[in-house]
DNA sequence: GTGGTCTAGACCACC
DNA sequence: GTGGTCTAGACCACG
């Protein structure tokens, strides 16, 4: 899988990371039992410190999506997949939650908005398609 | 106008004041040349320190929602509102942008984004009419 | 004379009132023995607090443009108006000095900021006869 | 780079190290994407409180010339350095215009106030060449 | 009374 | 180590 850093971005290193790779697992891109590449391995490729790593394979162990066995790797959680999704769809639902308020307060109406979410999904599949090729 | 400020929330003090006031301001709720209370009276009321509303006020007057003269107060700016909702469109659009690409990789299909968007956009107006009456 | 206040501006009142005096004494606009209006007079039709207005006649006198005889008035000067004019004329040069060093920053030529000064003074000059008229 | 401060300045001291760093990033001397020193370093260097570096950071980044990450420093934007020219060069004519009014309120001819303009120039030239050697 | 500046110091998150 | 947030408190300029 590939794996895109943004140093300009807000959003720290490691959740950067970590929402990639959730993302990932929840497409099932990542199958349930894939071994994962090592921290070092990891940390290497994306030039970031080791412990950066580390700190996004833990969030997400934490969270269920990955498991860890001391001294063979780190995979892919055979976990419930349904559980994690329900926790995905509601951290998704308090962000467009919090996305339609501010639609609202600007004083964009249902139609508009409606409009500009199906135009960037739209486009999200587009961009997806491509990037398949 | 109201504020309310939750402390246990992630969103810093200062952004939470800064977002309140500047949907007040779009909403036209605060109208241009009003002049918003003082830093002091404001902090006392919020239970936060003097610094965190100026915070707050200094902010608004980078983007251009407030003005304020030394020794005479905190006004709500004339300036061209225009430009000011552009600039808030177009953060409404990226933040959007970021949850339709998350509703995505959750492999959720455009009716039902559309479907959840549609029930949030009511939901507001719902909460928007009963604080009202 | 008239005093234009701008409510929006970063230069205090007191500062916007003396300098408007000031350029009009140099202009010769007021001359001297000129009797100025009282305090609570300009303090009234300038919209502003009477201690504001005191403060402009007070740097006025400081600086030599405005005399004031108790129980009298305060007049225009009849001091010397080589030595006022040197002074404005040294403040100018610090003034331009900074504004030339932020253009020799900005990688401007010598020719572009001679010929935008040219086209300023020129403008300055269109809008004083038309205020005239 | 090198910064002063001017302790007796009326210019705050946050005003004058932003101001400095502007000049210096507009002059090319900080290329995009060098790395700042940090703000406990630089104010332990100007022998200022950490805060007020920060003030400066912080104003310099909402103007778009710096951009900070979180635990890994501060950094010259990469952005278009159009942009920042053209709001410099907007900010600067606003300063000579307020001079050349002042000018013409002295009575200075347009040919004495472009020979002071010219000598300022020239004076600013021999600084740069001399600070260079 | 207002806002503006500067300070010291604490605690947190990130790398 | 880095920056981010919040605090209290002092002093100044403006009205």
């Amino acid at each position: 899988m590939q794996i895109l850093i943004a140093n300009q971005s807000s959003e720290p290193l490691y959740a950067q990371i970590a929402r990639q790779i959730r993302q990932a697992v929840l497409r099932g891109e990542l199958p349930p039992g894939e071994p994962m590449p090592s921290i070092r391995h990891l940390a290497g490729e994306l030039r970031v410190s080791v412990i950066t790593a580390k700190r996004a394979y833990d969030d997400l162990e934490g969270e269920g999506f990955l498991v860890t066995s001391p001294g063979r790797g780190t995979f892919v959680s055979q976990a419930d997949s349904t559980r994690l999704r329900e926790v995905a769809l509601c951290q998704l639902e308090e962000q467009l939650s919090v996305a339609v308020d501010e639609a609202w307060a600007l004083g964009i109406s249902q139609e508009e908005l409606l409009e500009t979410v199906r135009t960037l999904y739209e486009e999200e599949e587009k961009r997806a398609s491509n990037s398949i090729k």
